[in-house]
DNA sequence: AGGCCCTTCCGAAACGTTTCAGTGATGTCT
DNA sequence: AGACATCACTGAAACGTTTCGGAAGGGCCT
C-alpha cells in the first residue's frame, strides 16, 4: 500500500505539502502542484480514509438504521440515503434491525465505534427505557424518519399518518361506503395509533358510527395481517370496504380475500397506505394513499447533513410529509 | 470522547494493559482486569474503531455494491448479508450503482479509501475494458453474486440460469404448450444469454422449433419489458405462453398482458424467474422459478469470512445454485 | 543465597494522515 | 539599502489504538 510517504518521496517534496495539495488546503505553486499529482499518478496513491478520518475526528461515514431493508419502504428509503451520501461524498454504513430494538440498540453502538458522523434512524422501538437508552447510545446528530420519539431530542421526517388513513376513510364513504373495516398495526404504536385516529375522524366526520368490531389488529406484517384480516371478514354484518395501513398489510388482505373467496372489488373494496411498483402489475391494481418516502428521505438527509456543517442548529424539528390519494381498480363505488 | 488514555488514567494502570483485557490478547491478573472493567464502565468507554484499524490495517467492514437495493432480489442480499456481517462483527457499506457501471467503478473506488477488508459485488458492467479497470480498483477479496465476470479472479455464486429458464419452458411443453414466447434480458449480458439458452435447450429437447419472433428483448426494467412483451403479444402466431425471466420482468408482462385485455392464466400462461412475496399477493399467483437467493448470498459471506480469515486460498471458484419451480396459478395446462 | 524462569505489567514506537509553527527566499516600502 | 511582509514549503507533533521489548517481582531449584 502506497503512502503519503511514498508519494513525498517520489516527487522529492515534504508529506505535509502532498497533503495540502490533495486537500489544497492552502496556495502553492503549479510546479509543486503537478510534480505531486504526477507521483500520484505514477505510485497510484488512495488515500486513508481511516487514518484521515483519526486526525480530523470525522468519517465522513453516516449510519443508515431500518427495520427490514426487505420492505419496499424502507429500501426506497436507503436507496435515496445512499444517492444523497454519494452526492455529498458519505459513505454509508447499513444496519437492518429486524424490527428488534434491542438489535437496533447494538447497531447503533457499532455506529458509535465506527464513529460514524451522523445516524439516519427509522426507529422500531419505544417505552421509557428505550428512549433513555437511545439517548445515551446517540452522541452524533440523528435524523428520524417514519416515526418521532417523545423524549428524544432529534429532526424527524414523518408522514401526515392521520391525514393518510382520513383521505382514504373519505374517500370510500363519498364513494358510498358505510361499513369500513380496518387492519391496523399493534396497539401502542404511534403511527398505528395515527392511522386509526384518521380513520375514526373520518369516521366521526362524515357521521358514521365507530364500530370496534370493524377494527382488528394485524403487526404490519403479512401473516399476522392474513390472520387479522381473515378475522374482520367473519364480522357480522360484514364491511364492505377494508382499509389496509401499510404495503406488507395489503400482501395479508389480498391473500387473505382471495383464500376466502372474495373477489376484489366487486365484493369488497381494499385501499392501502403506501405505494409500490408491485401493487400495479397484478390484478386488481391497488388504490392506494402513497407517500412521498423518497422526498421524505431527501429532506431528512439534507437535515442530517445540515446537522453536520452547522448550518442547521437548535432543537430537533419535526416535519410532517403529504401523503396523495391514486385512485385504480380495488376500489368500487358502492350503490344500493 | 473517552480514550484508552483515560481509561487508563482513571484505573491506574497502563494504556497497554487497558488494550490487552479489552482484547484479551495476554494473560492479566484477575486484579488487573477487574479494575480497567470497572474503570471502562465508570467512564463508558467505547473503542474508536477507527484508531484500531489504522494500527491493524484491517477495519472489520466489508462493502456490498448491488446494481439496485430497491430490487427484492437485492434487498434480499443485503439483508442476508448484514446478518452474516451481524453474527461475525462486521460493519456494512453499503453501495447503489444504479445499473451503472462507472457508479460502481467509484463505488470500488470508496470502498478501497475505506480500507473495506472485502467486498461482495454483484456486477453490472461487462467487457474487457469494465474487467481491467475492476481488476484494478479491487486490491481486497472480492465475491461476485449473480454473475460471473471472465477475466476477473474471484469467487462467484450464480445461479444456474440454464436450468432456470429450462425447468419453466420443461414445465410448459408438458403443460401442452408448444409457441412459448420468452422475454428475455439485455443481449450480450450473460444472465440473459444463459437463461435464453436454456429456454432453447428445452424447446430442443421437446422437438420444438426456436421461432426468433417468440423472443422479446427487454431490460429486466418494468418499463422496457412492458414494450417488449406488447410486442411479442402482437406476433402471429400468438403465443399461448409467455416465460419471463427477472422480476422486474414479471411486472412488464403482466401489465401489458392486462392493458392488452388478455386475462392470465385463462388467455396466456406466464411463468417467471424469480420469486417474491408481492407475486403470490394478488392474482393470479405467480408461477416461479425460485432463486435461493438467501442460501446463495449466505455462501457468498461465508466465501469471504473464508478468504479473510485464510481458511481459504487460491483461485476463486464458480458455486452453482439450483432453481426450484413452484407451480401456482398464472400457468394452466393447454388442452385442445 | 544466588541464579533462573515465569508471570504481569509498563512504556514507547508505529500505523497514515492533518495541521501548524517555523524557515528561507522573495518582493515591497520607506 | 535596510526593515519588514508575504509567500511557499518543511518538519514534527498529534489523533487513539496495538504490539512488543523489557522491567519488576515472585517462585523454584541447586
Amino acid at each position: 500500500m502506497t503512502t503519503l510517504r511514498d508519494v513525498a518521496r517520489h516527487a522529492g517534496v515534504s508529506i505535509g505539502s502532498v497533503s495540502t495539495v490533495l486537500n489544497n488546503t492552502a496556495p502553492v505553486s503549479p510546479a509543486l502542484k503537478a510534480k505531486v499529482l504526477k507521483a500520484v499518478e505514477e505510485l497510484g496513491y488512495v488515500p486513508d480514509a481511516v487514518a484521515r478520518s483519526l486526525k480530523t475526528g470525522r468519517s465522513r461515514t453516516i449510519g443508515l438504521i431500518v427495520p427490514d431493508i426487505t420492505n419496499p419502504h424502507f429500501s426506497a428509503v436507503a436507496s435515496a440515503i445512499e444517492i444523497a451520501c454519494d452526492a455529498s461524498g458519505y459513505a454509508l454504513l447499513l444496519c437492518n434491525t429486524t424490527d428488534s430494538p434491542a438489535k437496533e440498540l447494538r447497531d447503533l453502538h457499532l455506529m458509535r465505534r465506527q464513529r460514524v458522523d451522523g445516524v439516519i434512524l427509522v426507529p422500531s422501538g419505544s417505552g421509557e427505557a428505550y428512549v433513555a437508552e437511545l439517548t445515551r447510545a446517540a452522541t452524533v446528530p440523528v435524523v428520524l424518519i417514519d416515526r418521532t420519539l417523545e423524549g428524544f431530542d432529534a429532526d424527524a421526517v414523518v408522514l401526515d399518518n392521520r391525514a393518510a388513513s382520513f383521505g382514504i376513510v373519505d374517500y370510500l364513504v363519498r364513494a358510498g361506503h358505510r361499513r369500513i373495516g380496518i387492519v391496523a398495526g399493534p396497539s401502542g404504536m404511534s403511527i398505528a395509533e395515527e392511522r386509526l385516529a384518521g380513520y375514526r375522524q373520518a369516521l366521526d366526520e362524515h357521521a358514521i358510527d365507530y364500530r370496534e368490531d370493524l377494527v382488528a389488529r394485524g403487526a404490519y406484517q403479512p401473516e399476522p395481517d392474513y390472520r387479522a384480516t381473515t378475522s374482520l371478514l367473519s364480522r357480522r354484518p360484514r364491511p364492505t370496504a377494508i382499509v389496509s395501513t401499510s404495503n406488507h398489510t395489503m400482501i395479508g388482505v389480498m391473500k387473505a380475500l382471495a383464500d376466502q373467496g372474495f373477489r376484489c372489488p366487486e365484493d369488497m373494496s381494499v385501499a392501502s397506505i403506501d405505494d409500490v411498483v408491485w401493487a400495479t402489475a397484478f390484478s386488481p391494481k391497488m388504490t392506494v394513499m402513497a407517500q412521498p418516502i423518497v422526498e421524505m428521505t431527501e429532506l431528512a438527509a439534507a437535515r442530517l447533513f445540515g446537522r453536520l456543517a452547522g448550518t442547521i442548529a437548535g432543537p430537533g424539528a419535526i416535519l410532517v410529509a403529504q401523503p396523495s390519494l391514486k385512485v385504480r381498480d380495488s376500489t368500487r363505488p358502492l350503490t344500493e
